[in-house]
DNA sequence: GATGAATGAGACTTCATTCAT
DNA sequence: TATGAATGAAGTCTCATTCAT
């Protein structure tokens, strides 16, 4: 019994140190890109030696693509979470197509920084990226894909929104294009505050009703 | 008159000189990334020797930087040509405000890259630029964006457009996501396709006609 | 007597455990060199932890020589047996004096091999080997000189080889250029074949007779 | 005129710095081995930059492999010069065969020690050798081959050898032997004079001849 | 202006060895 | 006795930048 338990701690231990690693990490790749990021940094931000690392993510890549899988993950919960906390349809609809991503870009600006260079950069440039952690990668967008698309099957299922739409199109475009206006965003932050006399929250609602609108019957 | 020729021709010479830099700096940021890409690769693209590069580029970031503004330019050129040839307002809205970028991003895909690379990874993130740089491209970004604001007001004096809407916040929301979502399709380029059965040029006009609807009076 | 017992089973163990890590650390030396076997492949190879290969060997070296020493015996008692075997006094000379080695680095390529990238290499190159294993080392390759020049002093004794010989003189001259062909016999393993159209066993019998034959009286 | 002379100056003081650190590497590779020579200990024996090695050899690898194939050219010579001096028959074929590779062990013990370390570990463990470098070295080694047959044909045609004897097994017998025989004795380099009362010339000169008067007619 | 050899800091990664459990 | 996490020195190699020519 006490094997188990000590077998048990350490088990927990070492997914505490993993996280700790993570987390330094997060920190780091957001503040000087992947690039910059030294493992040594990474080490020396944890407080642990650089060979170390080595025994939690056999890779700097590793490391980069489980950040990106955590993060995926925690924007999927959130999303979720703003499905099951919205019962009127159309809050529902821009809550979970438009503010959730916003909210998450505000929250874990890390992680939604670090999701988008990986957008930008584009996949090829990670050099060996086994097929496991794409196909992960893959599995996860595809579930968020299908979180959004039923939401807006159900407004053509409730008639409220036309029934000449295709939820696909729909989805990508709102969702795409409300993800590329948070980046935007981020970059000429003072942009909105300035020339809108709006907060970006009001923003990223004044747009996601815009979109909303023009899917009615 | 001899030495002013002269003068002359050598100074022709030295633009030439840097283009040819830039042009081959540009193929190879776009191929292998920013970091990836070495003096000594652009060196021997353009057929000089490394220590010359830093006759007209005084290092590594004033190469990225120039590319950037360069492409700059080249975006507002082609907004404005937009605006020329367009005398229909829808379509000067549409083409000006969105096709713009997107026949940008698939003409110029290099400094398409570049530049939203650039907005991804945040301009803190180049070392040491100098305020000349960052206010040169502040000032190109704020042409684009008064060129793309007189559209709106344009809409709104010929009664084309609801006046209580913000040009500002017109401009910018739909121009970001207009932007944002061209990124996020050139991520998942297949989704369009595959799921909404259409072009991506298509795509962007549903987009863009979507939002113009949503404006109308 | 209990007590004896177990404390003899427990040394057979302990005696087993250090056969079992000899037996991997000799797969790995040989298939990727000393240098590219790390300690990690051969606890794993053994199963065990990496710590406790330090129960039984003090560091990497000492696994190294432990080998060595290993093949060494094994090649005497290969000797020892060809001298067992043969009645007849040229099989005997040429079987302990030449085959007794091919043989040997035939059927342990793994300790061969070992034996002769120690013998290029040379001793200093090892880092720390206690004098008692050089001792050892040394007290082996005494006890195979021996052998061989007990030989070579009975061919003598029973008028077979001219009595002006140097026994030492001519052991060393057969044994060293006989495994010195071996060796570069494995390196050049086609070349035999190709060009003497015989077998490698053949071609180290001819070595072997020719100079058996310059030695009778 | 004067940039030619410019030109050639530099090619020739590149010249130079490649041979420097090739002198360096080899004191290096045969004192520590291979795997120990470090190339930050190499350039601090030359006295430049870690980084400056890389101008001249792209890897360890080439470096090591460039030292080979200066060794055998070296080897090439000896034998070469070796047929030059020597008109007697038996003198040449002793000299060239035996001797000459005696000589090199003795003069140039580093690029020998490499030479036969090279054959001990054998090819594959060396990483990423391009195929222009192993028939390189091929082709020497071919000579050499073509060389020592050319020699004991030559001792066929004159009647003094067995024509019988199959030159190539000839050849491999006793230059694989004799050579065979150097590295044994460069390891227990003191049984010879101890056991044998003779030099190491004396005892490769007793071997050669034992070889020699084994062809004989 | 143009060259390109030289630099040396710094990147990622490996691994023999130790030591608390 | 056995473990295996942790260490940190050391290894190979890259590359932006400088400077003598």
């Amino acid at each position: 019994m006490a094997t188990i338990e000590v077998i048990s701690r350490k088990s927990q231990e070492k997914e505490l140190r993993k996280q700790m690693i993570l987390a330094a990490a997060k920190e780091l790749f957001f503040e000087h890109s992947y690039e910059k990021t030294s493992m040594d940094a990474i080490a020396q931000k944890v407080g642990l030696a650089k060979g170390t690392l080595y025994l939690y993510f056999s890779n700097k890549d590793e490391l980069y693509i489980s950040l990106l899988i955590e993060g995926i993950k925690l924007l999927k919960q959130k999303m979720l979470q703003k499905i099951r906390e919205n019962d009127n349809y159309e809050d529902k609809f821009i809550q979970t197509l438009v503010i959730a991503s916003y909210e998450f870009s505000i929250e874990q600006p890390q992680y939604f920084s670090l999701m988008m260079s990986f957008q930008t950069e584009s996949l090829p440039k990670i050099n060996c990226i086994s097929s496991d952690v794409t196909s992960e990668i893959e599995f996860h967008h595809n579930e968020i894909m299908s979180l959004c698309v039923s939401i807006v099957q159900e407004g053509i299922e409730k008639g409220i929104i036309d029934s000449s739409e295709n939820p696909f199109e729909v989805v990508i475009q709102i969702w795409f294009s409300g993800t590329g206006a948070i980046v935007m965003m981020q970059c000429h932050y003072d942009d909105i505050e300035t020339f809108c006399r709006m907060s970006k929250l009001e923003f990223m609602e004044s747009l996601a009703k815009r979109f909303y609108k023009s899917l009615k019957k």
